[in-house]
DNA sequence: TGTGTTTCCGGTAACGTTTTCAGATTTCTA
DNA sequence: TAGAAATCTGAAAACGTTACCGGAAACACA
């Protein structure tokens, strides 16, 4: 409008320029404004602000992120969206990143270790202030580079064991498989199958670690038979039990390192016609919601997902913020949750 | 090192000057090959990738999208992110988008209609080229002043009816649920109860609506004791099923609004030692992932969700490209799954 | 009334890209 | 081989903020 020469040519949203003309300060006074900053006369204050509504201006935050070095941003990688266990962590993640103004950003990875470049680095670099891997894929030594460059990033629920150095956090697996078992055994349970998760993994390994623990407390052998693995999913948690149940003699309890083997492993009880927990007592880990829909309600081992969420994000944000942090390897406890799925071993 | 005066204090990241200097040739020519132009020989091409890769260069995205006026970035707001059903969403949507170098940016609402300013608009403008808005809260007024702002963006599932000319792809309710009660009605089901969603939205009364033209073209009167009233979750089943089960003649089949709510009648259904499908059929909607891991796994009305995601993002990309779109309003068709919950109806 | 403090505010240089407009090469064409 | 056309490259102006550095105005105190 009462513009000098050429530009102004695309109706860009009202910027910082427009509301400092109109309200009859430099752009100084309107940042100051915007961010609050204590140095500026109410009067003053009180108009620009007045304009900035009256036009609805909005910052662009793009030219912000430039200036300040920082874009509010934290990336996520995540295996699957879908996964109830994943999701769970996610939501606590970005509820505590919500509260302090940071945003998510999704990077799902469906396990494929190579999308495009060297490593996922290059995606959320530039975009991102930082990361939260969530079981990743890449190696200790992948994740070191990542580190070297500088990159401010924690992981969650690592999957294999992680360098020193790297932050992580985590639940303790041992101690919460050994309570599940422990529980089996107050509950008069002697033989007690194990469906572990896929082999290598930490949480199969603590888990496992766990429950022998338990096992050997009791005084009991750890019979070869009564492992079997499964890898985390449903089909692999009834296949597992239907082999338990082929056993010359079944164990009376079963203790399944996920919510979802567990769930695959009560259907393979129900479909022999047998009952849970009246002839079969199953067990779980992790207390993911499937664990209290199920019929009957699943008794488990409850990992605080969204808590753990909470804590990376806090990690992270210290990493950010550059402080040099103490303890970069935190594990939150686990909880044994009692609910349909067990009860005392049948005569 | 060679500079001149004051700057060069903080050991910021490579820029595209310094790849630039070491590589001889101007930022220009080096922004050129970032993006790709044909027009710069392949000497100098080669030669800047290499430096770029010696010093592994990343492009800093805040400054280009600040000089190209797209972030890349797509907002997300979802309710929950543990619900499912809007995991599957959002899954879908995260996927498509990746396929396009956009990344997606979460914004979790907790069903609160006011998270701080007016309306959710001002969290991610700037910061996104358009959003995804799943099963909003905001009013279709609030929505209107959303898009008069010209800032783009679909309804995924709307919660209740929309003005004509705001984008939304939903699902069709109504043929789905008329699908799944001539379901029901085929195996020999005349007494088939219906628990509802939340009342008032379009799930609801879509659904509502194709249960009755069901039951009207099968030649049925709609039994005003046979649909109660649930809200899309598994407690509200658990409860509606109950008082299902207490009526005088109880209905031999239950079609609940979605899965949470079957799953929920099917607890209360096993409660009172009765079998499913064998006494009472239970047929869901929605084809979550709990429905196939329940036991007996559920019949359900199948809604394409991940689809449902991708549609979203490729209308959402037309109106941010400003390309004038004819369809502005997308149905995906729902399709039956028989799994183990219905069976003929006892004689 | 003069001096010393505060309080407020404006000018302007970053921040790291992309893009336009020419200018400088090189390659073709007659 | 001269001129035209095509190809390649560089200078510099955006893009919209923030933050530093002073200066002006208002206020305090003796």
């Amino acid at each position: 409008m009462t513009t000098s020469g050429v530009r102004q040519e695309r109706a860009g949203r009202t910027t910082i320029r427009d509301i400092a003309r109109l309200s009859g300060v430099s752009i100084a006074t309107v940042s100051r404004v915007i961010n609050g900053r204590p140095d500026v006369a109410a009067r003053t204050r009180d108009e620009v602000m007045r304009v900035m509504r009256a036009h609805d201006f909005v910052t662009n935050s793009s030219a912000r992120a430039l200036s300040v070095g920082r874009t509010g941003l934290v990336g996520f990688t995540i295996p699957l969206i879908g996964e109830s266990y994943f999701a769970d962590i996610l939501s606590g993640a970005t509820e505590a990143l919500y509260e302090q103004g940071q945003r998510v950003v999704l990077c799902p990875t469906h396990h494929e270790h190579d999308r495009e470049v060297t490593l996922l680095e290059r995606l959320m670099n530039g975009t991102t202030d930082g990361a939260i891997v969530l079981v990743p894929e890449e190696s200790s030594e992948e994740l070191r580079t990542l580190q070297a460059h500088g990159y401010p990033f924690v992981v969650a629920d690592p999957r294999q064991p992680l360098d020193e150095g790297i932050p992580a956090v985590s639940a303790t697996h041992a101690a919460g498989a050994r309570a599940a078992t422990e529980h089996l055994l107050a509950l008069g349970h002697r033989r007690i199958g194990l469906i572990t998760g896929t082999p290598g993994w930490t949480a199969t390994e603590e888990r496992l670690a766990g429950y022998g623990t338990a096992l050997a407390a009791a005084g009991l052998p750890r019979a070869a038979d009564l492992v079997v693995e499964g890898h985390f999913t449903t089909e692999s948690g009834y296949a597992a039990a239907l082999g338990l149940l082929d056993l010359a003699v079944p164990p009376t309890a079963i203790f399944a390192c996920n919510d979802n083997m567990a769930v695959g492993a009560m259907r393979a009880v129900l479909e022999r016609g047998l009952r849970v927990p009246d002839d079969i007592s199953i067990i779980g880990f992790d207390d993911t919601e499937l664990a209290r829909n199920v019929f009957p309600r699943l008794t488990t081992v409850r990992q605080p997902l969204a808590e753990l969420g909470r804590t990376v994000v806090s990690l992270l944000n210290r990493l950010i913020e550059g402080q040099r942090t103490e303890a970069l390897r935190i594990e939150l406890a686990t909880r044994l949750v009692v609910r349909e799925s067990t009860s005392v071993a049948p005569a």
